[in-house]
DNA sequence: GTCTATATCAAGATAGAC
DNA sequence: GTCTATCTTGATATAGAC
């Protein structure tokens, strides 16, 4: 069943947003799936299998978002919403996936490693983008907009472990002062 | 030897900063100090324990950082300065140990979960008092001092993880966006 | 493709000698 | 306070039946 394996990956992505990789057991898996764990052996062989498919699941996505936005009309200041928008909304309940990926860093296997970090840079590039368009058109004073997508993503991506830790929901608070920053 | 108890704590901070808590097990601790994990059970008889004296150091730190800046004659200016120069020392090249305990917030004890909370409170309300100096005193422009001590140091820990995802060390330049951020 | 069963290993933890 | 030895549990992983 394809679909198992989709099932799979699905409950995993769910699971890295909430307890992150190293928390993360075979046994979890079966047991929220009602299958076994040699069932799952049988799709992703090794964790660190499951693990390379998450990040590469991110990186599709990533890829999506990045299409979609430049075939879309929007202007530089909707992109950027609908960018924000999309992070936390990913996000769910939990962090943002790759920062629970970053933050699991020293504790993953080398191969996964790479990828996390090959998703890191392609989703602040795509940031990179939309910044440099807002530049152009005005909305954004700032020329350096390496710092500032770096900046902002590591604000967001913060604010998501404040979020939980705190138990209290600061992301519009985040946002308004992000959006202040990109402005200014 | 109360100089083993604090020896262990000592390790167990520095491999909460490069691997997180649950990534950390008994048996690295006691390869690395060549004892035995009866030896470090005898001092903190369960992980949870140590977690927590993990917690209660972040905090009695950050206590010893409070006093030194109320007792200080820095001016505004400096106490940034300081306070930023601290966070980046302290996570070494690892990254800051609260948000790597708040990385790991679903799959720690929950006598943790609480310590994480107040230490991250206490984090946030020692830079919020800074602010709210910076701000009596002109060189912050923007009034709302909570949400831009949430968002600074949302970046600034966010930063520290894709520095070592990335590879590469994106400190400054973050820095240099967070110091124009407050300024602004 | 999923199961039962099992191997193997590491983890957290405890008992009791020294 | 540290050791050896052991327990228990849970984790990753594999073999082979259905």
């Amino acid at each position: 069943m394809e679909n198992r394996k989709t099932q799979i990956l699905d409950l995993t992505m769910k699971l890295i947003r909430e307890k992150g990789y190293v928390a993360i057991s075979y046994d979890d898996l079966a047991k929220q799936l009602g299958v076994t764990k040699a069932s799952i052996h049988y799709h992703y062989e090794k964790k660190e299998d499951l693990g390379v498919a998450v990040a590469e699941r991110l990186y599709y996505n990533l890829q999506n978002l990045s299409a979609f936005l430049r075939e879309s009309s929007l202007n530089a200041e909707e992109k950027l919403s609908h960018y924000f928008k999309r992070k936390v909304e990913v996000s769910g309940t939990g962090i943002c996936p790759i920062s629970s990926l970053q933050a699991d860093f020293e504790s993953i296997p080398e191969t996964l490693r790479q990828k996390v970090q090959e998703v890191s840079e392609f989703e602040l590039s795509i940031l990179e983008e939309i910044l440099r368009e807002a530049s152009d058109s005005g909305i954004m004073k700032h020329e350096d907009v390496e710092s500032v997508a770096l900046a902002v993503l590591s604000c967001l991506k913060g604010a998501m472990q404040y979020k939980r830790a705190l138990g209290k929901d600061v992301i519009p608070q985040v946002m308004h002062t992000i959006n202040r920053l990109i402005r200014s």
